[in-house]
DNA sequence: TTGTCGATTGAG
DNA sequence: TCAATCGACAAT
């Protein structure tokens, strides 16, 4: 099954479940990792306080305010990159933040970009993992994943399938919305972990009696 | 120009 | 529970 563009132009919301088994292939460095996609979110810019588009467009997150389908790559804490996909029309900011997927293809590859050995279902668990074994980092961002000659290509969607979903993972603003969506039974879909700590106000208890 | 914080991970 | 580690962005 293809994938036309049409698909991915619509709100996060609603591509993020489509991409739910999708197969993402890479060939960078000359190597290939393909992976299934198992766990997602969905960030829906200027209207989503936990997304990066959320106070208009800047020079990092300007590739979300184009065309849907392409990549789009950010650093994190000083040592991770992860990697979404815009969507939503030109001119709407939007993304879906790949989380986890399934290794296909390519293990041996996604092993020795690991610094620790990790067992199959781990190596692409959370969102840091998942775009290191894919080779991804910023130089990336902007490449067209429905373009063939790209060297990071979505090739096919899953079949429909159930899928279940919670909270994003690791945000402090908008943590309420169930906007995070997974495939159950899929040891590769990453722990829960509940947003960073909120701002503490100067009365914070010291626990001194 | 400076200071704060982060869509994480791995070790203790 | 906490350190690593640095780019982006808001506040000077």
């Amino acid at each position: 099954m293809s994938i036309d563009r049409e698909l991915l132009s619509r709100p996060a919301l609603q591509v993020a479940p489509v991409l739910l088994g999708a197969t993402l292939v890479s060939s960078i460095g000359g190597a290939e990792v393909a992976v299934r996609i198992t766990e997602v979110e969905a960030y829906e810019g200027t209207a989503d306080p936990a997304s990066h588009a959320f106070r208009g467009p800047t020079r990092r997150n300007a590739v979300m305010f184009g065309e849907a389908g392409r990549l789009y790559c950010y650093f994190i804490y000083g040592m991770h990159w992860c990697a979404n996909i815009t969507c939503a029309l030109p001119g709407t900011a939007a993304a879906v933040l790949l989380r986890a997927a399934q290794i296909e293809d390519g293990e041996p590859v996604a092993q020795a970009r690991t610094p620790n050995p990790l067992s199959r279902a781990k190596l692409a668990s959370g969102p840091a993992r998942l775009a290191r074994v894919l080779g991804l980092a910023g130089e990336h961002t902007g490449l067209d994943l429905l373009d063939a000659g790209s060297p990071v290509r979505l090739t096919e969607l899953g079949a429909p399938a159930d899928y279940r979903t919670g909270p994003r993972v690791g945000i402090t603003a908008a943590a309420e919305h169930p906007w995070r969506f997974w495939l159950p039974d899929e040891p590769s879909v990453s722990s829960y972990r509940p947003g960073g700590r909120k701002r503490v106000a100067a009365t914070r208890q010291t626990g001194a009696p």
